[in-house]
DNA sequence: ATAGGGTTAG
């Protein structure tokens, strides 16, 4: 074969690769083992055809498990490869970890592990990045200790990577001790943990470690200060947004083209109830840093959440046409803002029309988080029976978990929950026992609804009923968190 | 031929 021939095959494997046809590589590689022998001192070639398999077994087993053939096929290719040059191995999970094929890129490293091949700092960065897309506790546990074996802890790559896959699993407590424990820091990993903390609203423990940046010498870069205006955000620190605001257009090159400040500023204002300059930021948004006038979904979702927030409800419809006519298609989370819009502000028949008009205008399949949107929305107008109507007409079953969503899946407790709020509000019990059963099969731990279930009984004088419940939490061990607002119900 | 951190809703 010449090297003319090797370079056809790889581009066909490319197209394999891109469309993730899995008989076209079968039948690829077939033909590739019949015409020669040079697949095996190839390379370039067999790693193609490893990532043109692992994209195709994967388009068809959604990226949890590979069946016994498939991962044969994988694990021949691989044995085809020389085992002393960690090189082409961490190519293919580097490749697998970025293109959303985690648990393939795991698997990788598991067989580079079992047959000696050299773990460096690469393989690491690469299958901690993977482990953290699938939140694999157990998996980072692993891997930590083999990295801490073999000296990879003092990398800041490496150190890094691990900080973040603590922070995606909310192991924050892991995440803090590999960054006390660095020899060497710098700001990508103070970044790291920083946004943890910001994930994890913990706005006092990110503000201090942004301070102590200082007296390690280190600047903040775009990343931090974004994680620093959801700081501003949540503390509602309009003053130190200011400063961030004023140093960023100081100090941040072109950062109005950056849509991650822009937008976190915007929300930061916002938060803040400075509706106007909030309006000023994203009314230039589309001038100057590469946009060509088309302004991103995010930043348009972050404008209509700002206005539906501070009840600024004509502003949201308009706003809402404007994103349209600017040709900016909406996506799930846009409703997700309107709709809440509507229930902030009451407007109980509009955030129906925009519930119905998402799936038959723009075919998008309502989420869970949606159905709990109208509910809510119905709730506050006190449409119980039509939100109850709602729920069974879901096409989810109730007490499942949804995994469409950002955080890996909310079970429907925020469905019946907001059912429960509003019986309390309206002293409909008989509704209200229902929501609050099926609200505790979703989540037995769940300390809120037992508060929202108490207050009912409470409010119509049921004492058995809240005796009952009383034992029931203390045979569930929540008595400590509930504290005080039992307290407050009893006596 | 290879590596680490960020935005919107609730």
């Amino acid at each position: 074969m010449s090297s003319h021939q090797a370079k056809r095959f790889k581009y066909h494997l490319n197209q394999c690769y891109q469309s993730k046809n899995l008989n076209l590589t079968k039948s690829l590689h077939a033909y590739i083992l019949k015409t020669s022998h040079f697949l095996s001192t190839s390379l370039t070639l067999t790693t193609s055809l490893i990532l043109s398999y692992s994209l195709s077994f994967d388009h068809h087993h959604h990226n949890t498990t590979i069946s016994t053939t498939h991962f044969n096929i994988l694990t021949n290719l691989f044995k085809s490869i020389d085992t002393s040059n960690p090189f082409p191995f961490n190519t293919i999970v580097s490749h697998l970890s970025h293109h959303g094929h985690p648990s393939l890129a795991l698997h990788t490293l598991s067989f580079m592990h079992s047959n000696g091949v050299v773990l460096d700092s690469y393989a690491f960065c690469s299958s901690l990045t993977a482990a953290a897309a699938i939140r694999s506790v157990g998996f980072g546990k692993m891997m930590h200790a083999h990295i801490e074996k073999l000296g990879w802890l003092s990398s800041v790559y490496v150190g890094s990577a691990l900080i973040d896959l603590y922070v995606k699993t909310s192991a924050m407590n892991d995440a803090r001790s590999v960054f006390d424990e660095m020899p060497v820091r710098n700001v990508v990993c103070v970044n790291a943990l920083f946004s943890g903390f910001v994930e994890g609203r913990m706005w006092e423990d990110g503000l201090n470690l942004v301070r102590r940046m200082r007296g390690l010498g280190m600047e903040c870069d775009r990343f931090t200060m974004c994680g620093l205006l959801r700081v501003c955000a949540g503390l509602a620190k309009i003053e130190l947004g200011r400063q961030v605001h004023g140093s960023l257009i100081r100090r941040v090159e072109d950062f109005g083209g950056d849509v991650f400040l822009r937008t976190s500023l915007i929300d930061m204002y916002g938060r803040c109830g400075v509706v106007e300059k909030a309006r000023h930021v994203f009314d230039h948004a589309r001038i100057g840093g590469g946009g060509e006038g088309k302004r991103d979904v995010v930043l348009w979702t972050s404008m209509l959440g700002v206005c539906g927030r501070n009840g600024h409800f004509e502003d949201v419809i308009e706003l809402f046409k404007e994103m349209l006519m600017e040709g900016t298609k909406p996506d799930k989370i846009v409703f997700l803002a309107v709709i809440s819009a509507c229930s902030y502000t009451g407007n109980v028949s509009q955030g129906l029309q925009y519930f119905e008009s998402m799936v038959g205008d723009f075919g998008l399949n309502p989420d869970q988080e949606h159905y709990s949107c109208v509910v809510d929305l119905l709730c506050r107008a006190g449409e119980l029976e039509r939100a109850l109507d709602l729920i069974s007409s879901m096409p989810f079953k109730t007490g499942t978990v949804d995994n469409s969503t950002r955080n890996g899946g909310t079970n429907n407790t925020s469905l019946w929950g907001a059912l429960l709020n509003a019986c309390v509000d309206s002293g409909n019990v008989e509704l209200g026992k229902l929501a609050a059963e099926r609200a505790l099969e979703a989540d037995p731990q769940n300390v809120g609804i037992y508060v929202l279930w108490s207050n009912l009984c409470a409010s119509v004088g049921m004492w058995d009923e809240i005796e009952k419940l009383r034992d029931l939490i203390r045979e569930r061990g929540l008595m400590k968190d509930v504290g005080c607002s039992w307290l407050e119900v009893v006596s």
